[in-house]
DNA sequence: CTTTGTGCAAAGGCTTTGCATGCTT
DNA sequence: AAGCATGCAAAGCCTTTGCACAAAG
């Protein structure tokens, strides 16, 4: 692997890294590495695009941020708040909705467990129209 | 748009769409254009990547085929039973379970409501590890 | 001073598309 | 005969990677 380690424990701490921080949790929904090197262009910032993939990568696998595919099979990347949960995102506005489904939890453990399944995969999210869309 | 529209109600009966069909249909669990391709060839059949590409989208497109985005983020095809259900796939070995849990649908739909959605993506797919890839 | 992070550009992998030809209907 | 489907190759996109230089500890 490259220089960049995924899960590094102590990731060094530069401009960019902050920057590219501060990006994400501005971004209101999930936001791709080329949404996030955008944001930092139109800033001024000259955050390259590779540091912010490798960025963005490194902090997903520190657990700092949640990654997702979104349906058109980008990365796309989230500060999320801490304990487990779903997010409800409206395919049309891009509206996200943290949701948590203890029930979900147990169902899915259990299926799983029926089937011979462990270490299931809880990157689970659910993509919807929310009314306002539904309605225009 | 290109020639091939999805979802086109009556399309042309030839070779080589007969063939992917019948590939898709012969591959155990989700299957890529890839895979698919690579199937055909080593049958024999001198089926175009692009044609595969193109069909299977169109299949997909037409409720025949359902797709997903696995985790690597390639689009994986698959012919489904009839009937809502989910997948239970493993991440190690590629063995898919056809599962069907009732009660997260109704959780589901109700978490949905709650927060003003509707229309919901239900192709939610779960990946785990099969017992005997954790043992092994 | 040593090691990790960054930039740039090139390479990679999957998927789509343009265009001429062949096959269905 | 008319029009969609196919093949091939080229183009597109997103993402990763190699390498030299800059910065952090």
């Amino acid at each position: 692997m490259t220089s960049t380690d995924l899960g590094r424990p102590n990731p060094r701490q530069t401009r960019q890294r902050a920057e590219i921080r501060h990006a994400v949790e501005a971004l209101a929904s999930f936001a791709t590495a080329q949404e996030v090197h955008d944001r930092l262009r139109h800033e001024g910032s000259g955050v390259g695009l590779a540091t912010v993939y490798r960025t963005l990568q490194a902090m997903a696998g520190g657990g700092e941020l949640d990654s997702i595919r979104n349906p058109d099979g980008q990365i796309a990347y989230r500060t999320c708040s801490p304990g487990h949960h779903h997010h409800l995102i409206c395919r049309t506005c891009g509206r996200t909705v943290e949701v948590t489904v203890p029930q979900l939890e147990q169902l899915v453990r259990g299926m799983a467990s029926d089937h011979g399944f462990a270490r299931i995969d809880h990157e689970v999210e659910f993509f919807g129209v929310c009314t306002t869309c539904a309605t225009a």
